[in-house]
DNA sequence: GTTTAAGTTTAACTTAACTTTAAGTTTGAG
DNA sequence: CTCAAACTTAAAGTTAAGTTAAACTTAAAC
């Protein structure tokens, strides 16, 4: 059984980020991590995914709300027929907007490449 | 021959931005249209496809001064050797960001793609 | 059991990226 | 020529995402 637990600052160093940015995440809602008997936070593993996911989402220009909202129905079992109308319309707009990132990110690679064979280029004809 | 000119508001509505952000970027040194005599901007095609980039590098989460360092690279023309080198492995170090940023978005697509189908299966249990 | 390192909260401060406002100038239509 | 719409700059204001500081508490090491 994997049942590791992490202090505030164990976890900060171990995602490279400073312990108030987690405190910060709290706040606005992304994470409740437990507590001990003398109030101090406790992180589980699951826990530790979900920063790691508020993480990368930050590193493709989600702002934090986006993630909130994005976790918040991740983790929702809604029962209700239209509710999960929702949910299924709100999943599908995602991977649509996705799909949009990955050919973007396919535009900017095709730029590097560009500009790095350029100066490849000029290397070489200064060599010979 | 395009030679298509744009005043400041048609090019923000065009590019769907407020003119002040426009004006903002040039002030951080991301452009530089000519002007009129009167001294109002004109931007041409070359300027709106800079612009565009701007907005893409926005989107993955680069930073302005990441995005104009990037420009100030692509437009470079070294002459020098060293400076030739280290354009190179700027574009090489860029280039290995961005394999890192696909996989992570592959990442984020499967958890979205677990997640409608999860919807999906829900929605039919009750349609039964 | 006492000191010290790590943790707590609340509030003020900072930075990036804009947006808004004010006061004046240029342009294009009539 | 005149008038409104669109432009100009400079400066102040706003919001998101943290960071830092102050004053205090808990946990760990000796």
């Amino acid at each position: 059984m994997k049942k590791k637990k992490y202090s505030i600052s164990e976890l900060a160093s171990d995602l490279e980020i400073s312990p108030s940015s987690i405190r910060f995440y709290e706040d606005k809602g992304l994470i409740n991590p437990e507590r001990t008997k003398g109030n101090q936070r406790v992180y589980s593993l699951r826990d530790r995914a979900r920063l790691k996911l508020i993480l990368r989402g930050k590193r493709f220009g989600f702002s934090l709300s986006e993630i909130s909202e994005m976790i918040g129905f991740a983790n929702s079992e809604p029962e209700e027929k239209h509710q999960l109308q929702r949910s299924l319309e709100y999943s599908e707009k995602k991977l649509k907007e996705l799909s949009q990132r990955k050919e973007e990110l396919e535009l900017i690679e095709k730029d590097l490449l560009e500009m790095r064979d350029k100066f490849i280029k000029r290397l070489d004809k200064l060599k010979e």
